[in-house]
Parts: C-alpha cells; structure tokens; sequence
DNA sequence: CATTTCAAATGACATTTGTCACCCCTTTCC
DNA sequence: GGAAAGGGGTGACAAATGTCATTTGAAATG
C-alpha cells in the first residue's frame, strides 16, 4: 500500500484528488494540508511513501518544503503538482532531488501511473519541462534572491538589511547588482522580471 | 437526473470534478470542455441544467461565457466556479445573471448542494464575495489604476507620464495619492497589496 | 605562503520617489 | 453668479534608491 500525503492550497482539487487518488486499490491518502508549513509537519510526523506539492503555497512554497525535506534527508519520495512550467521552478525543484515534476494538466490517471513508477525507483517529469529547459541560468545568488524576496513584499532597504543583518548600504549594493543581472532599470521591474522567469 | 458541462482549463481538476460529480446518483456530467469557446458550443449543442464555467480560461474567459449565454437567453444555468474572489469579476457575474459564484476552496460536496440548489432555483454565492465587494471597496480611480499598473511593469514616473499624457510631476502626485489610500509605505507595496486585493 | 575570490561595508554622488502647498481650468450645483 | 469639487500642473524639499570606487577580512586556490 502506497502511503500520501497531498499538499495544495486549492481545497477543491486537494479534496478532489485525495479521494480519486483512495480509490485506486494501492494507493491511501494518509494526510493533506493546504500550505507548506503544514505539509512539512505531516510529513515528518507520518513519513509517507510519497507526497504531492503544489508550488505556490501560502505560508511556504512547495518548493521550499521539498528544499526542506533533502536538507533533512526524510525518506519521503517528493513529487511536485503544478500548473507551472517556469524553468526557474524545474530548476529549484532538481536541486532539491524531487522525484517528480508534473504539471496539473495531465490526467489523473497519468497522475496514478506516475506515483507507480516512482516508487518503482523512476523519476517523472512532464515532457513539456524538458523542452522548456534550455532554461535561462537563474543569475541571482542565494542572498540576491533573498534581498529581492523581501523587496518584493514592499520592504525599504532598511527594513530589508534589519532583517538580514546586513547594513542598508549593502543591500542597495545587492540591488544595484540585481538590476545589472536582470537588466531592469529598477527594484519593480526587476521583480516583474524575476517573478516571470520564475527566479523568485 | 441533472445533467452537468464543466468547462476548466486544468485537466486535472476538470477530470477530477468530472468523475467525482458522476458519482451522486443525481447528477450525470454529460460534457467537458477545456476553453471557453469550446463550453460554449457544447452548451448549444447538448443545453445542459448547468455548466460550471472557469474564469480564467484560454481564447474565451467564463465571464464571457457567461455574458454570452445571457444575450442568448440559454436555459442552461451558470454557476462560476474560480480561484479569485475579485470584486471586479464578482461585478461581471453579477451583470451577466450567473446563479452561482463559487470558489476553488470550497469542499466537493458544497459544490454539489449548491448545484442542487441552483436547480431549485436558488442562487449560490460563496460567502466571501458579499463581504468583500461591500467592504473593500477598490478606493482607487480609473486614473490612479492605470498609473499603478504601469508602474507595476517597472516604468518610472517619466515614462508612465510620457504614455498617459501625463507630467511625471502628476504621477508622482496620483502615486502619492494611492500610498495614501492604500496605505502602503511606498510603490512596491502598493503593487503587492494591490494585487492582493484584486484592484490591479 | 601568496593570490584570488568573495561577502560585506563605507562614503560620495546623482536620480528618483514621496510629500506638500498652491495654481489653473472646467464642471457642477445651490 | 459664486462656491465647491475635481482633474491636471508646478516647484520645493526630504528621503529613498541606484551607481561606483574602494576597503576589509575571511575563505579558497594555487
């Protein structure tokens, strides 16, 4: 018996999918949450065989949890579920060893067929990710994104450099070198760019 | 028996919302379509009780789905099924004498009581809409929306001016203004509350 | 051990934002 | 007809943002 947990903030489809998902004899949906922190304790708590995520999550992203659950070496295999196809997401999600990467409009039976297999020991992508991923190099590094991050809830530079205890001069250093990457002209374009490439 | 088009451009919740719906005794979903053109000819062709119409949909949102159907006098009712609880959409619906606006983070089962009461000739709308379309009402003219979505692509003052016919003396003063009304320390939050809200 | 490399910081500077008070036209409305 | 009201504008000023050159100290590479 194959043990899930799905994680997805949309309460239709995660309802939707849990009881689809019940119905195939090898399959038992053992929890859901509808954002990532949550996820993240069912999962350690009841160590599922699989677990479902969706990206974007309040709270915490699917991502995110997935970064979180290598870091930690749990034995839950990762698939993430979602509507995106940004290199930038493909990207994050391989580094964080997911052993799948599907996109939500494939069908549920594909869906089933790919849990199989990757507890089979396969990992699935979806085609589409494939092709997609002549992926432009996310140029940002760790801390950029971050500074970026934190730009983009509405954050002065101030309230950004108190945050990661660097001063506010700094963090205009790290801006300044974000728009030269990005090629914006300033901190809004650059975070409509990011957002769109899927590097935030 | 109450027979059902779904029209939902995420395979995996079309699919999903299909087989579930198939279920109850009462129901038979006789059509699925993938565009809002599609649901429209599908509509005509088989005049389901009730569609479930998507918004954001490819080639022909829901709301225009719905609007259509409207002029046309269809039989068939309409009850919206999405992700966002914009006022602005919530409007549309309204106008185009939907019987239901439902959202995505509604459980499977309200969805199919609201169904049935749709088909009692009640109308379904999820309660979230009436607090926000009479409480957050968008403070923002027409004028000052226009600004900030520019702003929001990453255009300075200048050129914001440049493509309203505007100084960029005047935008910074509609900037102000909306700091103001929405209450936000600067343009970037004003962008994130913004969007939040739906008044982008 | 010397040399790069790199994150973080500073300071100086030019521009852009954000705030405010006040002006100029039209409309609109007692 | 005169008072508001409202869209658009100006100029002045402070604060935040963006650019750059330069410094420091701690890895990493050799």
């Amino acid at each position: 018996m194959i043990q899930i947990v799905i994680a997805e903030d949309q309460r239709i489809l995660r309802g939707a999918l849990g009881t689809l998902l019940d119905f195939e004899e090898d399959f038992k949906v053992v929890g859901e949450a509808e954002n990532g922190e949550k996820a993240l304790e069912i999962i350690n708590r009841l160590q599922p065989d699989i677990c479902l995520l969706d990206i974007e999550m309040p709270i915490m992203s699917g991502l995110e949890v997935a970064a979180r659950l290598y870091e930690i070496g749990a034995s839950t295999k990762v698939i993430i579920l979602t509507t995106f196809a940004r290199p930038g997401y493909f990207e994050r999600a391989i580094k964080a060893k997911v052993h799948g990467y599907l996109l939500k409009d494939g069908s549920i039976h594909d869906l089933a067929a790919a849990i199989r297999n990757v507890m089979k020991g396969k990992r699935e992508f979806a085609a589409e990710l494939i092709m997609n991923s002549y992926h432009e190099d996310n140029p940002l590094s760790e801390r950029e994104r971050e500074v970026l991050q934190l730009a983009a809830n509405g954050k002065t530079g101030k309230e950004i450099g108190a945050e990661l205890y660097l001063s506010a001069g700094t963090v205009r250093n790290y801006m300044s070198e974000i728009l030269q990457k990005v090629e914006a002209k300033n901190k809004v374009e650059a975070i409509a760019i990011c957002r769109e490439k899927g590097w935030l």
